[in-house]
DNA sequence: CTAAACATGTAAGAAGTTACATGATTAT
DNA sequence: ATAATCATGTAACTTCTTACATGTTTAG
């Protein structure tokens, strides 16, 4: 079976909510895996033809009189193996995630001891308000009223508890951190 | 002053070590970097081009008799002042990091309980592994004779701490994650 | 002698972002 | 009216990886 990349995939894995067109799409990703993926426009389009073109999926074009096309996408048979396939697949290897504030902190001995305390201590408040931001959404999921009904919910707080989780872990780690260089002071 | 990416203050920040070589700027990312930054000779030599034309670093080759040129970069004080002034530049914003698992986990519907589980056992196993790694580095790195004059040593210990608390953060939320679906059993 | 390490580079291609281009509909 | 939202798409550009190309030196 053809591999594709992740973004295909997320796109396929999308198709099977009620979200059928482009937009809806992007909406979806905006505001449900808005953590953990994003996507674009200029990626979106291409890759919904290339889906097209591979028989992933059917296009059924809606041209209401006046309306724009509008494109409604519908995953056959041939896309539902592929996106499953894919599912059971374990990961390969963990990702190197590049993280700037780390590179900058290694090649701290050029700066003085009062930024590189000035740069953790901002890094750690946008930490706080991306924690902030999972704590609120977990809140609306958990006070929604269909929440024990609606299947996707479940797994929508598995995500934001990963969130929740390594975010704390990190902002730990700027405390622990800024206390070095603050106790550093009288050495 | 002109803005370079990521890659080009990384280098930058190398040159400042005594690493003057492409050859040996790969072998320290490799080394020292590599948990949170890593970079392949495609980018190295095209950028170490492009640090030499903006006169951040001036290149000196030695051409032994016989041996092939080796060039060595040497940081000019405008590559001094282009570091130090990225340095001090706070994070602009936290980047949103692609996780395969949580979107495979997140169309977890579409898959039995039993794959869902084996996937995630699959990846807190590459995740102790990665933090058995760091716990190994750390101790090399502490027990080196030198530790306590080797002015990168602390830095080096506060990036493999951040990726410990973190790796950590998320083999716990394995384990959670993973009883919740064990317990699913006789639902 | 031969494999690994030293050493420098290019070219093709994948993946992704941003800006642009266009136009309808709906809410204020 | 006019701003926001709905709706689809392309083009240029940046970033990065992988594979290729080439040759020397050193250690087992």
């Amino acid at each position: 079976m053809k591999n594709y990349n992740d973004t295909t995939y997320a796109i396929l894995g999308i198709l099977t909510t009620n979200c059928r067109s482009g937009y809806s799409i992007k909406q979806f990703i905006d505001q449900s895996l808005n953590h953990f993926w994003k996507i674009s426009y200029g990626q979106i389009y291409p890759t919904l033809k290339l889906i097209v073109q591979e028989e992933l999926a059917e296009v059924h074009t809606s041209s209401s009189t006046g309306k724009p096309d509008k494109h409604e996408y519908y995953l056959t048979e041939k896309g539902i193996e592929t996106l499953k396939n894919w599912l059971e697949k374990p990961i390969e290897q963990l990702p190197v995630e590049r993280n700037e504030i780390l590179l900058k902190l290694f090649f701290g001995r050029f700066q003085s001891r009062e930024k590189t305390i000035s740069l953790l201590e901002n890094y750690k408040e946008k930490l706080e308000n991306r924690y902030q931001t999972y704590v609120s959404i977990e809140q609306a999921i958990i006070n929604y009223p269909d929440n024990d009904t609606d299947p996707d919910s479940m797994y929508w707080l598995f995500t934001l508890d990963y969130g929740k989780r390594t975010t704390r872990a990190s902002i730990e780690w700027c405390e622990f951190t800024l206390e070095k260089f603050l106790n550093k002071e009288d050495s």
